[in-house]
DNA sequence: TTTGGAAAATAAACACCGTTCAGTATATTT
DNA sequence: AAATATACTGAACGGTGTTTATTTTCCAAA
């Protein structure tokens, strides 16, 4: 009996031709702007089947982020090459900041925007964020342990740098670094040399 | 003829009463979660007599800002004191937190909340935090002359020390620190501890 | 092959939202 | 006292997330 793989599979179908629908119009319109109706519009269904297969937007949004996880993992995973944990942790302080640069508006709606916290799944867990700070925590444990970062705890120490780019990230994206008096474009230049600064200075 | 004094002190007056409202909703229940139909209920008034004193939700937030960084203001004058730049600067980082601490919903709309940089006065400049970044660049810059911290530049200093405080505070505040392997409730004694360490770090 | 019942999709409604506007009540000036 | 300017509001517009009653589609047994 086929029939019920079948229906699963529609199933699943549908779902993700509502995910993508909807980081396609995140992306492009930003997350505020993007209504059930709208995507509801775009994969051409009436607002109501949406909810056949999510329970409200949150659930959606925690779907879409989990997408949004899987494209960091990706970035991480083509940038973090080198053999020796500094130099690599160095790579992966460019690449989260490279990741920002390519796809704010899934930065924003991974670590920045309110909901969906609220989801079931997120009341204790953090399941999406978890495995990205596993990879950084174990990187960080490691330099701590060969001693080449001025951190004793490699807790403390992942949470500094994770909090350093996220601060410097969240600031840009709300463009509140514009206070800091520069010329003309020097912003991403400026944000640059805060992480080669923060590098050189967390360095033993 | 104090009749246009007079009307210019009650439509003073007004604003007051609505930022005043809207202030204490927003603590009490979160910006998202206040209409201007609910403000214009706690004041007694229409919802379309709001629209007579702001011309929208992002100009009423605009004042709203302007008070608490008036806060934030006063919770620096109280804490600031010591006469020594680099121990002025630790008490800096320690009431910025503290003030996030006492704070957390003013802290959201200040520096998270997208709106209201699309503003009027917020295209250009941004002059409510304007004043708060003057105060921690010139310390800033104070340290680094002095050479009492590890940096060379003072606004990539001032950034770099503004963004670690910032990321700390917004990845708290949306429950993203709680991925970090803690046992029970460390998370404020990690946070601490992760401004110790970085007060450390930076310190020549 | 037709029919009955389950499953999927939807139209319409509900209770909100920010905002605008026509109209009313009040205060001031003439 | 009449005319005018000011302050305020009820009702509406077009939107939102979400729910419900209804219709359409599909599959299985008669």
């Amino acid at each position: 009996m086929g029939i019920a793989e079948r229906k699963e599979r529609e199933r699943a179908d549908m779902r993700r031709r509502i995910v993508d629908a909807a980081i396609k119009m995140f992306v492009e319109e930003g997350y505020e702007k993007v209504s059930i109706r709208n995507i509801a519009d775009r994969i051409e269904y009436s607002p109501a089947t949406i909810y056949l297969y999510y329970k409200d937007k949150d659930e959606l949004l925690y779907d879409v982020q989990k997408e949004a996880f899987l494209t960091l993992a990706d970035h991480f995973a083509r940038n973090l090459t080198a053999a020796d944990p500094l130099e690599r942790l160095e790579q992966l302080a460019w690449a989260y900041v490279g990741f920002y640069r390519e796809n704010p508006e899934l930065y924003d709606l991974m670590f920045i925007i309110k909901a969906p916290m609220n989801a079931e799944h997120e009341k204790e867990k953090w399941e999406n964020g978890d495995r990205a700070y596993d990879a950084l925590y174990n990187l960080v444990a490691e330099c701590v342990k060969a001693e080449k970062i001025r951190f004793r705890d490699a807790t403390v120490a992942a949470m500094s740098i994770w909090a350093f780019a996220h601060g410097l990230i969240a600031l840009d994206l709300r463009s509140r670094l514009k206070v800091c008096k520069l010329h003309d474009n020097e912003l991403n230049v400026s944000i640059d040399d805060s992480i080669s600064a923060y590098l050189e200075v967390i360095k033993c």
